[in-house]
DNA sequence: ACGAAGACTGAACACGTGATTAGTCTATTG
DNA sequence: CAATAGACTAATCACGTGTTCAGTCTTCGT
């Protein structure tokens, strides 16, 4: 749906898809024109015949992105890792895009990210609501909680990827962490009764301030 | 320690620090070294006098914010929101910076990362042996999958803080946090019989992959 | 006091790159 | 068959910005 063969995109397509390939990997600023323009066979003429400037080009980006992903999970966002791992390398790409996005604080992202994260709140009170799931004393934050680890998995970071021995993240990394998430997501960390150490000393202190 | 009086740093000390802030803010391209040079009170040609070029300025700020964070971890880091919360003003911008520097894959990073999961592991490895943590199957990686959760909350992007009510990141954010962590750290997420719905069913399809 | 080394300045340079513009080609319409 | 519009090109401009350089000022050792 999303990798047609190049040839019958319109122009303003092709520059479009090179673009957002561009714009992840090098990042906005550092992305050139020039050579967007002519790996998408074009003159840099017609990008601003098109899109305007640089700004408008990005702006069709994330428009297209987030829409996209936003239809993805129209239809049935249950999770968005299931929805990675049913193609990693074709959504690799859109999922660090939206990942920046919504870092840079992109207009389009914003309706994205209450999208997913009121999504995942009817996930979880689905959940409560069948038995399947823990009720929460905090619904809303734990739905921001859970779409915050998501989108950590997914764009994680290479030095990190490296400390599990891959060169960076892909299929086989996610796979390795799948145990500890399991684990994470069933029991817990920290043992039933005691509460110790560090985090938890963190969060109680923090909980005195307004005592105070 | 790290904001005494800007009148008796030496210059390229202020030059650092000012090029710091605007780093993180703005980014290693978009950031000006006029503006920099500017803000520090020197001329341009004293950032070049001093670091060379502008990634030789970069390597500077790497090499001094990531070295700060391995000493602030070396006399006992419990945990990095342990750290954040003792003063979130002061550390937000270094933690960010940090961030900054894992994604971009920036040299110094590479070691400071390893330090982190190795603290990590060895600190949850204490839990285990005292009772206090569970045990993992791969505590190798739940280190790591802890290390990116707590780097995924410290640098929670605008978007999902405004999810919570909140204008952007901090202290506040941090302790609406405090109550879905705290159970998903202690119950987990899933109740104990059936493993159901989304993410179970993505990671057992994962798994089922090298069967084939 | 003298000389050298290094801190520091400000103007000028070089160049990458976003943007403009004049003009050509293609195709649809009346 | 004009004629009008829009897709498209290539050269050119404009300018921000990293970098260099020649020269001045400060400091310190002998």
């Amino acid at each position: 749906m999303s990798s047609v063969d190049p040839n019958d995109l319109t122009a303003a397509a092709k520059i479009r898809n090179v673009a957002i390939r561009h714009f992840v990997q090098e990042g906005f600023q550092k992305a050139n024109l020039r050579a967007i323009a002519a790996e998408a066979g074009v003159s840099i003429g017609l990008i601003f015949h098109h899109f305007k400037n640089k700004a408008g080009l990005r702006a069709a980006c994330d428009d297209h992105v987030l829409r996209v992903g936003q239809d993805r999970m129209g239809n049935g966002m249950r999770d968005l890792l299931a929805d990675y791992l049913s193609d990693p390398d074709e959504y690799r790409l859109q999922v660090r895009y939206i990942a920046r996005a919504i870092h840079e604080d992109s207009p389009s992202a914003r309706t994205f990210v209450d999208t997913m994260v009121e999504q995942s709140e009817a996930l979880f009170a689905e959940g409560v609501a069948d038995g399947s799931i823990r009720p929460s004393a905090d619904a809303r934050a734990r739905a921001v909680l859970h779409i915050l680890i998501s989108l950590a998995v997914l764009t994680m970071p290479p030095p990190l990827a490296r400390a599990l021995g891959h060169e960076d993240f892909g299929p086989e990394v996610l796979r390795r962490l799948t145990a500890p998430t399991y684990e994470l997501y069933t029991q817990g960390l920290y043992t039933d009764q005691n509460l110790p150490t560090a985090a938890e000393a963190a969060w109680a202190a923090e909980e005195d301030k307004d005592d105070a």
